[in-house]
DNA sequence: AACTATTTATAAGA
DNA sequence: TTCTTATAAATAGTT
C-alpha cells in the first residue's frame, strides 16, 4: 500500500527503516485502538524500536492485559523484588556479552584473522562469502560513481544551454555556430549534449571471466570498450 | 476501507463484531509482524475476545516481551533508585548493546548489506579490507590442502619403506630391485622418495596478474607449472 | 513533514 | 465461515 510493493524483510538503510518504523508503529497502534473498540475487545501491543525505545497500546491498562495473559498460560509473573532484578540485569548482560563474543569471533574471521579453528569447508564458506561480499560492494560503488558521473554531464548540459541562451542574448541569432565553439570547449573537451559513448572505466578489480579472449580481441585490432555495468 | 465508510464504536450486531473481530484480529496480528520484521523491532501484542479467547503473536517471545516491559516501566518509575547495584548493571547492558550495535552494522556492512550510508571511499576501504582478508584466507586453506598432501605423502613413504622392509625378510636380499617393482606400482604410480616435481594445483580463483601470457607461454609449448605457494 | 500513486485491508454482500 | 468485490485506509517512494 505504496508507490511500490514491498517484500518483507528487514529494511537494509537505516533512515527508510526508522521513517517506515514510525509510519506502522502509528498504524498498528491505530488499528489495535480501532479493534478494541469495534470488537469490544481487550487488547494490548508492546513495540520496542531497534533503539529500544518503547511504544505500547492497552485498552484497559497493560498490567490488566499481562495479568489476564499470565493467568490463560498459566504461569506466574514475580513482582520484581530488588534482589531480583538485579539478577534479572545480570542475565541480561551475560546474554549481550555472548551475542557480542559471537559476532566478534565472527567478524575477526570475517577480517581473516583468527583463523585456527576452522576446516577447509569452513575456509571455503567464509571465501564465497566474502566474494559475494566483495560484488556486492563493488557494484554499489561504482554505481555510485556513474551516477555522479551522469549527475555532473546533467548539470554542464544545463550549463552548456545556458550558455547557448546567455549568447543569443548578447549576440543575437547571427553567426552562432562559429563564436560557440569558443564557448563551449572550456577544457579542450566539448560537453556533448548526452554521451552515448561507453568509456571503459575499470573501477574495480576485473574478474577474468568477465572478458572472452581479450587477448585475441586485441591481437584483431578491436577496441575494447565496454560499460562499468556490464562487467557485472 | 470496506464497502463503506464506518464509525469508530462499538459494533451492535453480534455477528458483525464477531466476523470484523475475525477480520481485524488477523490483520492486525499481521501488521504486527511485519513491524517487526521490517524494521528490526520486538512486538508482543495480546488480544481478548469478548468471549475471553486469547489470540497473541510475538516476534522474540511474550515473556521476552513482557520482561523488557516490566523493565523499562521500573526504569521510570524509580529514577532514584537507591541501589545503585541495579544502576551498574543498567548501565553495563546499555554499553553491551551499543557495542553490539556498532558490530553489526560493521559486519552488516562486510556482509555487503546495508551499504546505503556510506560513500564511495567508505566502499572502498571496504574492499580492500576483504581483498586481505581473502587473500588471507585463500593462503590459509591452501596451506592446509599442502600440509595435508604432504602428511599423506609422509604416510606413503613410511608404508613404502615398510614394504621394503618386509619384502626383505620374505625373499632376502636377491634381487631386491626386480621385484620391488611389483610391489610399489600399486596404483599406477610410484611414490617417490620426496615428491619434487612441482604440481599445478589451482585451490583457488587465481589472480589474473599471477599468469604471465599465458596464452603466449602455451603457444610456444611451454608446460605452465608452478607450485601453489606461488600464486600469492 | 507533506504529498500522492499504489497497494493493502476490509465492509458489505453472497 | 469463506469468497468476492468495491471502496476506504495505509503507506512506499518522493519532494
Amino acid at each position: 500500500m505504496g508507490r511500490g510493493k514491498i517484500v518483507i524483510r528487514r529494511i537494509d538503510n537505516s533512515t527508510s527503516r526508522q521513517v517506515t518504523f514510525s509510519k506502522r508503529r502509528n498504524g498498528l497502534l491505530k488499528k489495535a485502538k480501532e479493534l478494541a473498540i469495534l470488537c469490544d475487545a481487550e487488547v494490548g501491543v508492546m513495540i520496542f524500536s531497534s533503539t529500544g525505545k518503547l511504544y505500547d497500546f492497552a485498552s484497559t491498562s497493560m498490567k490488566s492485559v499481562i495479568e489476564r495473559y499470565n493467568k490463560i498460560k498459566e504461569e506466574h509473573q514475580q513482582p520484581e523484588n530488588p534482589t531480583s532484578e538485579v539478577k534479572l540485569w545480570q542475565r541480561e548482560a551475560a546474554v549481550l556479552r555472548q551475542q557480542l563474543q559471537n559476532l566478534q569471533e565472527n567478524h575477526r574471521q570475517m577480517m581473516g584473522e583468527e583463523l585456527s579453528g576452522l576446516t577447509v569447508k569452513d575456509l571455503q564458506n567464509l571465501e564465497s562469502q566474502l566474494e559475494m561480499s566483495l560484488r556486492g560492494i563493488r557494484m554499489k560503488k561504482d554505481q555510485m560513481l556513474m551516477d555522479e558521473i551522469q549527475e555532473l554531464t546533467r548539470k554542464g548540459n544545463l550549463i552548456h544551454q545556458e550558455n547557448m541562451e546567455l549568447y543569443k542574448k548578447v549576440y543575437g541569432t547571427r553567426d552562432v555556430n562559429g563564436a560557440n565553439k569558443e564557448l563551449v570547449v572550456t577544457n579542450g573537451q566539448s560537453i556533448g549534449e548526452d554521451v552515448h559513448v561507453p568509456v571503459h572505466l575499470q573501477l574495480s578489480q576485473p574478474q577474468q571471466q568477465n572478458y572472452e579472449t581479450p587477448t585475441r580481441a586485441t591481437k584483431l585490432g578491436y577496441i575494447f570498450l565496454h560499460t562499468v555495468n556490464e562487467s557485472y
